[in-house]
DNA sequence: CGGACCATGTAAGCGGTTACATGATTCT
DNA sequence: AGAATCATGTAACCGCTTACATGGTCCG
């Protein structure tokens, strides 16, 4: 259900189509939530219907385009959910699952699931420190319209806390990265002859 | 589309009822993997339908006990599941999401939000590390009987792949941890006046 | 002129959650 | 006597994925 809390947050830096939103969800935000084009521009109607968000209509010669912005409504909905503490989903790693039983496994096949992993989260941490990179210089318009209108230290908080849950997720990275550096070591150690 | 394999890999440790595996899903393997009841019994009859498991009926007081082991076809498929790489799903993570807009929450919610993390994490962390223990002490039954009739070679291997799956475990909850503890930091320095 | 991009969706299905249902047995 | 444990499920719902559908515009 945080959907649309991504959604609101999002649109809190300035109205928006469900394409734009789309884009941002493959790019910026998209690495820290993602949702598909199928799932976005349903859940915008719903919200609209229950007056969380807007919507202006602009005729494009593209088509009929969409700005939404949220409503007071939705604001209060989202600093609501911002002020409630988050339920924590079990546990389901399909990565941890599959290590843990690698003796199942050929090695040759155990290491490239580590490989894997490492492409994977190498990816994502280049994707995440660009996001970092991002946010120092001022390159993000999405940030930018965000900071517009603020006092400094508002803009610094913005910033800050930006930063905060991007340097996490580039740590969780490098914890991932290791971890299966580690693993590979380990499959050669106790396969060799 | 893993909870058969994290069933299957379950029952290679030796025939276990539906109520057993539930059990472990909230305990040991349950680290990894977790399911309700409610998945997991028609999963059961699903995957007996489709040839991958086979019950066995055992007339106990309390009820029909339904014994489940895996079949030869099970075990092929599982370790054609494990020769196969892992789709990765893509991100979504509400703790982070929210971090990111912390500008949005009280000071003081912002701070509960991570003091809850860090709860959370520090229980999964003794959990986790609850098991690194169990492995070397040989204190949980799965593993023994998982280790019975196998050679000292073989008993290792699987020894650290367990060991390797929690070690991973253990060192995101601390990840985590000490991210959350930054944060705490991070938001007394912004909001001080 | 064809392919990438802009723009907005519908439909089927699945994995997972939450709540409910039932009944016996063992423990305190 | 009541609570916890053993034991096996059903039903409704929901968030998300995958695939499909449509049509216009800009660029090389």
């Amino acid at each position: 259900m945080s959907l649309r809390y991504a959604l609101i947050a999002l649109l809190t830096a300035g109205p928006m189509t469900g394409y734009d939103i789309s884009r941002r969800f493959q790019s910026s935000v998209g690495h820290v939530w993602h949702a598909p084009d199928s799932q976005i521009y349903p859940e915008l109607r719903k919200m609209e219907a229950e007056g969380l968000v807007e919507a202006q209509s602009v005729d494009d010669p593209r088509g009929e385009k969409r700005y939404y912005r949220p409503t007071s409504a939705g604001l209060e909905v989202f600093r609501a959910w911002m002020e409630t503490p988050l339920k924590y989903t079990l546990d389901r790693d399909p990565a941890h699952l599959k290590a843990a039983y690698f003796e199942w496994a050929s090695p040759e096949a155990a290491k490239q699931a580590l490989r894997d992993h490492i492409a994977r989260y190498e990816d994502l941490r280049e994707q995440w420190a660009g996001q970092l990179t991002a946010i120092d210089e001022g390159t993000s318009d999405v940030l930018l319209a965000r900071l517009a209108d603020k006092d400094e230290r508002e803009q610094r908080r913005i910033r800050e806390y930006k930063r905060f849950a991007y340097e996490g997720l580039v740590a969780r990275a490098d914890a991932e990265i290791e971890w299966a550096r580690y693993g590979l070591r380990l499959i050669d150690e106790l396969n060799q002859d």
